[in-house]
DNA sequence: GTATTATACCTTGAACCTCGAGGTGTGAAA
DNA sequence: TTTCACACCTCGAGGTTCAAGGTATAATAC
């Protein structure tokens, strides 16, 4: 009911970010969600209700594969980006900025310039 | 069930382009469905299932009034931007810009380049 | 004359996604 | 020994998009 204060524009974005992490490096689920946080200066926050519902979703996809490991008596899942899921980036990557692009340039495109 | 071949990205941007549209005239529903496609050259387009209710919600919300008009026979819904929503419209803009640009950067700081 | 297309409005159900809250357990620090 | 950080997880609520289907008039095509 309360008007949210901060609309949506987050559909699909927690994939992205995540796909876009694991090209560089094997990382783990609460890793993730920190790492999303820092690379973004905290614009963007993604809560783990978000995130390891998605990777468990993108490793049965066949997107991502994990395996455990122990690191100081603790247990984490790392993810690791398959061939799939390197080119699913890139499909992501291409399709989110060329959208952002038609966005952009509508928004330029109005006549009287948005002020807040 | 079916995989989604194209992604999300889209949520909220509905809201965004028709309220960017109306900055600059009156419209009515089928119009702004045009419109939208037009604008962006296709990249982007919302079926009448999508403004139609947008129009309707945001009405209620006061960022929209309405007026039937008769033309040529035809009978349209203009709709008219308010105060609230012209503020409305201002924050939103906003708020999607400072996010794209998070994610674009993000999306920049991969170390191996996407490639499709 | 009649069938089809374009214009113009609308609703509904399915599917999807994010978000917040809640739950379990271990190790370190206070 | 209590609290905090780490690390995993699930569930329900709420909000959106999307495809499809429905009504009706005007113009165009056959």
């Amino acid at each position: 009911m309360a008007r949210d204060p901060n609309p949506n524009f987050m559909a699909g974005v927690p994939e992205l970010m995540v796909l876009r992490l694991l090209q560089d490096r094997e990382m783990y689920g609460y890793e993730i969600v920190e790492a999303i946080k820092t690379e973004t200066a905290e614009v963007i926050s993604f809560g783990e209700g978000v995130v390891y519902p998605l990777l468990h979703h993108l490793e049965e996809e066949g997107a991502l594969t994990s395996r455990r490991k122990l690191v100081g008596g603790r247990s984490r899942v790392y993810y690791t980006l398959t061939a799939k899921g390197a080119r699913r980036y890139g499909q992501l990557a291409q399709t989110w900025t060329s959208l952002a692009e038609a966005i952009h340039s509508a928004l330029k495109g109005a006549r009287h310039a948005p002020e807040l």
